[in-house]
DNA sequence: AATTCTTGCTTCATCGATTGAGCACGCATG
DNA sequence: CATGCGTGCTCAATCGATGAAGCAAGAATT
């Protein structure tokens, strides 16, 4: 009854000694089955109440090495610096623990070994499934787990070989690029093309987003400047010298921006607040992803929130139908109003 | 060798039959202690091979069970909406990873039943070790913790009855409060008394960041207005309404204020810019943490960033150092300058 | 030649929970 | 009275990895 420092967990067997039964009644009772196991209600409680006062405590790795399904489910994700990120993990959490499913996360920090590793790392603790997302290469952490029996999904970077849920990326630059071409001809009177800065030129975001991009200048009528799309990776470092560079070949800065992703405007805003080159003329932006202070950068930048809740549902929908195959689920995103 | 769809793992029984060996041997030789269990490099070599060639992974389930320690370290944390916890996680899986340990992290979206469960998984899934970050109750965390035998360190937000990691937050609010009193005092010549919004009136930072702006009020020879000190909690719909019912209360609001998190600062200026209460004159604020949008939105503003990697290798030297009592390691904090 | 040592393994119990198989008892039925 | 059946449990194998103890064969020592 005294439990003061005690060093040893309570278990099942412990729990059998003191109620005077075995311990295989004690884990019908604990697990929730003991109607089908035929134990009387009588021996339940007492069970119950025992563990209870015990702060008896289910040993899973037992229980998981025992059963065939863990009830673990795994993500990847790149980092946790930004409301997208963040959102994605906080919902696919609430999602998880729901349906009774242990969440295990982990952050790659955009390194690809590192996406690998931490890939094995979960299929060593038992991932039923293992959500990839913003995974630098989807395919191969598919390929890994496939390996053990485990399913993928990937989510906001699609993958060629397992189920992806990702956000219209074309339709929402399509109508970013609208706005912000519409802002620049309304508050300079001019149709001039835009810059494209941030992403990487090889991921499928990022070339939608270009297409989209591409696509609402053809509709206005405006020539793409080629040497204006910068897809120079999304860290803010790399915005800002990409951005540096420019300046320093064209004395011509264009009037308005498409950034992609809010990493990267953090480092577009530092330059333009630091070089100065913007001082008189505020440049009209639009940028791919939401937050909340950004929204109140002021009145010239437009936002694509992308659809978070929506994305996981659609992730956990796709775990629960058992479907494998390869499709992609796009999901539209939301175009705010700022200010 | 050809293993298609296979659905069964690899085990160290397979192992050890492929390599006419014995079980022992295989978990001997994968787990790096081959030496000490004399066995001849040819075997290890052989077995390490095929370890590769039938891509075995460990099953950690298994090995936890058997082992006396887990290495797997659990965090809960509030929420991952803000740069501030979102660093601390990173960080957190990073120190983790860098020991050899497995990280796992919860997030409790700031609900107190959740937080406990939270910290009653982690214990089944035998956490060598748990840090409740920002806990409401970070006591009671502990006594379920203790109860099996598990250490907490408490991060953010101390406890009473075990080792916990904070910001100085009586020298940040100092800090910032006086640089707000000074940018008022230049900005408008005159020496009013600040606002203090967001928090709760009952966690020991608030206090503390309230003891700070009492004491730069005093320091400044400025009467602290009673009324003027809002901790609404850190919701931004909670700031937001705390600044409306102050605005109805009375006519002439604070040249300043203190804002206590950039989750209530998102309120605070959604409400400054709503209400047009500020429409002519800009309010001089300080913000008690960190964000780079926030850090944008003009030359009023001052902030505190907490310094998370040195607030993370205290928790990691205090889990090292095997210490359990309740010291309290404080961390200054770098006050930011912002524009 | 008899002994001890060393090397290189194998055997087996164990961690805690789960579950198919089976046992004992009481009651009903033919 | 024999048989069948429902109830309420227990037994024992099992999941995969670990490591103490032990064993066999050859080398070294006396």
């Amino acid at each position: 009854m005294t439990r003061t420092t005690q060093t040893k967990r309570t278990t099942i067997y412990d729990l059998a000694e003191l109620a005077g039964t075995s311990a295989s009644a004690v884990s019908a009772v604990l697990n929730g089955n003991w109607k089908k196991r035929r134990i009387s209600a009588r021996l339940a409680e007492k069970i119950t109440r025992l563990a209870e006062e015990q702060g008896y405590a289910l040993n899973m790795q037992a229980s998981v090495l025992r059963r065939d399904r863990s009830k673990i489910i795994g993500m990847i994700v790149p980092k946790y610096d930004n409301r997208y990120f963040g959102s994605i993990v906080e919902q696919f959490e609430a999602l998880a623990r729901e349906r009774g499913l242990f969440p295990i996360i982990t952050c790659t920090m955009r390194d690809p070994a590192l996406e690998l590793d931490a890939a094995r790392a979960m299929l060593s603790y038992q991932v039923d499934c293992l959500i990839a997302t913003g995974a630098t290469d989807p395919d191969r952490v598919m390929e890994l787990c496939a390996a053990a029996g485990v399913r993928t999904v990937n989510l906001d970077l699609p993958g060629a070989r397992a189920p992806s849920v990702i956000s219209d990326n074309h339709g929402g630059a399509l109508e970013l690029t609208r706005r912000v071409l519409a802002n620049c001809e309304k508050e300079y009177g001019e149709k001039t093309p835009l810059l494209f800065v941030g992403g990487r030129g090889t991921d499928h975001n990022t070339l939608e987003r270009v297409r989209g991009f591409r696509d609402a200048h053809a509709e206005a009528g405006v020539t793409v400047d080629e040497t204006l799309v910068l897809t120079c990776g999304y860290a803010p470092e790399k915005a800002e010298s990409a951005m540096r560079q420019l300046a320093e070949r064209t004395g011509d800065l264009p009037r308005g921006m498409f950034v992609n992703s809010t990493i990267s405007l953090e480092g577009v805003m530092r330059w333009i607040r630091r070089s100065g080159h913007y001082a008189d003329r505020v440049p009209q932006l639009g940028c791919f992803d939401w937050d909340p202070f950004v929204a109140m950068l002021g009145d010239h930048i437009e936002m694509v929130r992308q659809d978070v809740p929506r994305m996981l549902e659609a992730v956990f929908a796709i775990i629960e139908s058992g479907a494998t195959g390869p499709t992609v689920v796009q999901i539209p995103p939301i175009v705010e109003k700022t200010g």
